[in-house]
DNA sequence: TGCAGTAGTATCAGTTTGTATACTATTGAA
DNA sequence: TTCAATAGTATACAAACTGATACTACTGCA
């Protein structure tokens, strides 16, 4: 049975808020990241995300599904096979991510990288 | 005492994730924005913020500070005085700021305003 | 004398987020 | 026959985040 997730209604009127409450949390920017450059399948996209466990991925991708974000398509197969990709709603997002990612990546540099010990265990980009 | 916060190692290679773990959770975008338009003491970024209590301000504005995204003066008065100004680097964070807030805006437009019943409860804009 | 104002901290409770592990159905291939 | 592969769900638990409330120090003012 399908977990039960909902449709969220936000409860602000702050569009700073509004947004970072569809697109913050530890997943769901990294997700559009990797669905800008095209539909992905659920494990393609696991994959591209080491880090995530595959209970948070399903939870992310609905309530992104759910915030009309990402469209999710089921194909009747076995095994099975369910595409992601991003809606026009989604689409107008990129923007806002890939300034994120630059704003992000200029933040890093800047940072002396001490934490290189564990390398393995973070996601690439 | 002062609660410790500790500066944070960023544990990600991933520029999307970096950033979103320094202006994402419920207030960090909105005290950004509303520092957008200049310094501002702690009471009165308080009452720009109704919904938020004083210890998430307090704990929000101090990750900032750690982070360097924040500047905090403190003006060794009776009563207290603390003025909260954005760090230069704070200031390159405000294209990203206004994006987020021009997308929320126009996200909220398209959404059926049901939720207007319980007014009063949130933070304008 | 007693109260208001500022910028917090302490303590406790509840909610949300995140993790680990095991489990499902179905088909095709070894 | 047994195993791999896919896209999940169920359950239990731990950690992080958020909130309410009460408390502090110090001064000026009525």
């Amino acid at each position: 049975m399908r977990e039960k997730v909902g449709t969220r209604i936000l409860q602000t009127t702050c569009g700073v808020e509004a947004t970072l409450e569809l697109i913050g949390g530890k997943w769901k920017g990294v997700i559009l990241y990797h669905l800008s450059f095209g539909t992905l399948r659920f494990s393609e996209l696991r994959r591209r995300m080491p880090g995530v466990t595959q209970r948070m991925l399903t939870r992310q991708l609905r309530e992104l599904e759910d915030d009309g974000i990402v469209h999710r398509k089921v194909y009747p197969e076995v095994p099975p096979r369910v595409e992601y990709s991003l809606t026009p709603s989604g689409e107008t997002l990129m923007p806002i991510i890939m300034e994120l990612r630059n704003w992000g990546d200029r933040y890093l540099e800047a940072q002396p990288p001490a934490h290189e010990a564990q390398a393995g265990l973070n996601v690439q980009p």
